[in-house]
DNA sequence: AAAGACAGCAACCGCTCGCAC
DNA sequence: CGTGCGAGCGGTTGCTGTCTT
């Protein structure tokens, strides 16, 4: 691995901080000719920085349609949902996110996010140290909003698109799918979901969890890992097929979600 | 006013994945 | 099938501005 120092590329490139000048020359290379082959842009810009640096200068800063400043508590609350849904792919909640980016929600979440979530926790835990449910405050989700997740199959049309459905719904879904994640943040005895019941590793309802489709092929799929299981909906209308969603397909889940406001359809 | 501590953010680094050959 | 290369991703680092002592 590595160079021998008389090998090493003769291009030093530049790093740290861009300059104005090197973020117009890039800009106008891009926005001109497309960034194409990303090694090929610093070369044709005539930037002594490396394409890496360009693609990230380039995504995260200099990209039309870029939002900047601070991040709405609707973004947050969609941040701290997907978050949960799917852990540190900070490029995948990017995706819900229009005009941010990967790199400023990964920093949003290291430098308030995930403090915010661990003073909930604390004080949470504090006030529910006498109390006999301990367990209760972890299926809560340290004291956050509980993300609403709804599956447009049994919405009306009308209800997905406006969004009415997602601001009368609060008492009927409110949670996440995985199974440990139920675990995590669904409290199912609760009420909120009346007719809803949890049992040996499948979630019933109108649709229902289905565990035993799990995949054991790949032993990487821990019981933490929702990607290793099958989501398994029944239309309740008589005669029609069940949907899957497989998260071993290898599809991005991401895009079979629509998500409005800060409610996640399937 | 100066120095140290801290927080936020931009950028770098190393790794994985997909693709072409 | 193995190798090389480019793109993309996530963790980490380090710079800079602000706050505290």
């Amino acid at each position: 691995m590595g160079y021998k120092s008389s090998d090493k590329p003769k291009t030093k490139h530049r790093k740290g901080l861009w300059s104005p000048e090197e973020d117009q020359r890039l800009r106008n290379y891009v926005l001109k000719h497309g960034h194409g082959c990303w090694s090929s842009v610093p070369v044709n810009a005539e930037l002594q920085r490396n394409g890496k640096s360009c693609r990230l200068r380039w995504i995260n800063y200099l990209r039309p349609g870029l939002k900047r400043g601070v991040f709405s508590a609707q973004e947050e609350e969609t941040i701290l949902s997907l978050h949960r849904m799917l852990g540190n792919k900070w490029s995948q909640i990017a995706q819900h996110l229009p005009g941010r980016t990967d790199n400023e929600i990964k920093n949003y979440w290291h430098s308030y996010l995930k403090k915010k979530l661990l003073k909930a926790a604390e004080a949470r835990n504090k006030t529910q140290c006498s109390s006999p449910s301990s367990d209760e405050s972890v299926s809560q989700g340290f004291g956050l909003p509980k993300p609403k997740l709804l599956f447009a199959e049994w919405l009306a049309p009308d209800d997905v698109h406006d969004g009415s459905f997602a601001n009368s719904s609060d008492q009927q879904v409110a949670g996440i799918i995985s199974r440990d994640e139920f675990d995590y943040y669904w409290s199912l005895d609760d009420g909120v979901m009346p007719g809803y019941s949890f049992n040996e590793g499948k979630l019933t309802f109108g649709g229902k969890y289905d565990h035993s489709t799990t995949s054991p092929s790949d032993g990487s799929s821990g019981s933490h890992d929702m990607f290793g299981s099958v989501f398994k909906i029944e239309d309740q209308s008589p005669g029609s097929a069940d949907h899957f969603i497989d998260f071993n397909s290898g599809d991005d889940m991401c895009s079979q979600f629509n998500i409005s406001s800060d409610v996640m359809y399937i």
